[in-house]
DNA sequence: CATGAATGAGCCTTCATTCAT
DNA sequence: CATGAATGAAGGCTCATTCAT
């Protein structure tokens, strides 16, 4: 699909890539122009068409392109050694957070991609979101000792529960992040928040 | 602000607002074309501007007007006299559910409104989120007996994790049906499941 | 042709004539909006397009109401027992600045008028030019004696020298103002130099 | 800044010249129709706005172009060797009849940005036209031998004198082609005129 | 491979003017 | 007399995409 592109020149890729991803994280699907980004990446506007047919294809691309770098780094860091649940997650979280000091271009690509997507791409996206956590989910948690859990409820939902917490915080979070006036997502505050959220679901999920 | 406009007929206000929320429903903020709603309403395009100054004024009234129908026929169905917590969310979710099936499109613009919403537009519904957000859990929760909670965890960061899980369940319900090939929510199975998960989150943080 | 207007009771009449004055002054012709002239006068749109046809009736209108004040006054000011040419002269230009401080918004018309005229107009305003100045020379120089005029030269094109030295030297002046972050005239300055060319044109032109 | 526009084949650059000529010398800035440019020029939309950036940069790009054809022009045909003040003049308004026979169309164009401007674009003109008028008057006369004018007035204002005649004089002349059925300019006419003022300003203002 | 000129539909908005009330 | 809702053409401008070179 995208072979034509990935036979380029290492820094002309990184060129293109930088570039569409700063005007996608900045204006969005809609609003982002490919004009716009041929000319940051000191492109012409027919290369950008010949490597990825439209508009969509090359969102799409820079997605999975994104999407990959981050989820590679993120397995490779899980310590699956660990087989307490929320040490594990923990884990998770924490590297998360290191993640988005590192990588805070493409994480904010990611994340917007989550929340905006427009109509044109909603479709392709909400498939390739469900794939994306199921995958995630699964890879994740291998290896975890739930025996360590009630056995009075239903496993699947205390996970759920538990996911979701994590994932609602982090939202808030950011959301907060972005009405203060720097835009400044304060790390350590979060972490230590997390941390008791950790101590609450524990105390009730676990034997 | 929008007196002109709320001084037409009735007939001709639900066109044009039925037409508008049809359209940015579908097509999100920025695509969403002020052509196509003046069409679909049958009046010209001068008129839609002699009401709305603009684009953005239009899309303000119209998540108001929706939002305002909504709110207010939640709280008319809500019984206050009822102070068990999970009691009461249940209720809340059922009428939720149920207004869901009344007033489809409505419900669907302001999810939409939630998720998609374009940088234009972003500063004015940030702001606004967080104020509905916020008046809203004060006064779902009006007159809830707290007492027969855990008291070795703190209350607030319970409700939290209550609150999240509801609206991350349906969140994902929805997600479920836009897969689906007809769109259609299964209301029974997300109440079956929802009380599920009342009776987990019943047993693990009450008393 | 306006008498229905000119029938209104006096004080609409100027928030009318002031609006529209104000409107065209700011913005020309052109960009001059009815829109704003009605909303700045508290009117209706109907009501203006029931007095005045259109839109260029209306500024030919609002022309010749400010013209006929200007001309009437200054008229009335000069004193036709002066018969030198140049004292005739230096009043005339005395009352012109008076006015300018008297009626700003007025004269300040008048002039965009003279410059600005879009196409539109044009037709219809370079014959009402030509008409005004030729009556203008006419009676503003009614009863000069002439005689000290040198002989060898013809009478008319010294006249006509002296006429348009004046002129420009205004323009000169108030394109200067235009440059200026205050936009300020001064008129003490445009007296000094104007009594400079005086003395020079009567040395040169007198026997 | 309009470098891809001069890539462009003549053919075509002029295709696209001409018309904004024509547009905006009846229209003015104002009126004049990007619309009606691309119409007459046989383009497409976009490709007006691909070479300039929007309706003003055209404006002006098309001014400087006729601008600077009839000052190089104008320059070389000067004879510099005359250092005679009135024989200079001479020259030149037999130049600049000349010319507008020659090209027409700009000179009308030229024209009208001196009197037209729109408020738009005001800003911009008002200081062009100082510099324009600074360099012009400086170059048109070097050489000249001043001790022939009399030593009793003030030579740079004898030198306005002058100048502002000849140009309200041709100002003149150009009203009246104007009210003319034909719209012909008698370029004989004015030379003719023009001779008797040179009289008369040579016998008053020479020693 | 690479260019960038060219397209033209589409965008939001403004406006003078009309006309039923 | 007076209103202001209604019109719809026209405005400047953007944009993804194509294609001859």
């Amino acid at each position: 699909m995208f072979s034509k592109f990935l036979n380029l020149d290492k820094e002309k890729q990184d060129r293109i890539i930088n570039a569409a991803i700063k005007e996608f994280t900045q204006k969005g699907y809609d609003r982002g122009s490919t004009n716009e980004i041929v000319k940051e990446a000191g492109i012409s506007k027919g290369l950008l068409f010949h490597y990825f047919q439209n508009k969509k294809q090359l969102f799409l691309f820079i997605f999975d392109y994104c999407y990959e770098i981050v989820i590679d780094e993120f397995y490779k860091k899980i310590d699956f050694q660990e087989t307490d649940f929320f040490m594990r997650m923990r884990q998770a979280i924490g590297i998360k957070v290191e993640m988005l000091a590192t990588y805070p271009d493409i994480f904010k690509f990611i994340q917007e991609v989550f929340l905006e997507e427009s109509a044109e791409i909603k479709v392709e996206f909400d498939k390739k979101k469900t794939e994306i956590t199921h995958i995630n989910i699964e890879k994740a948690y291998e290896g975890i000792d739930y025996t360590k859990f009630r056995d009075d409820v239903d496993l699947t939902k205390i996970l759920k529960i538990i996911n979701w917490t994590f994932e609602k915080m982090s939202d808030e979070a950011l959301a907060q992040a972005k009405l203060s006036p720097t835009h400044e997502i304060d790390y350590l505050t979060i972490q230590r928040e997390a941390e008791e959220y950790f101590q609450i679901l524990t105390r009730v999920f676990y034997k």
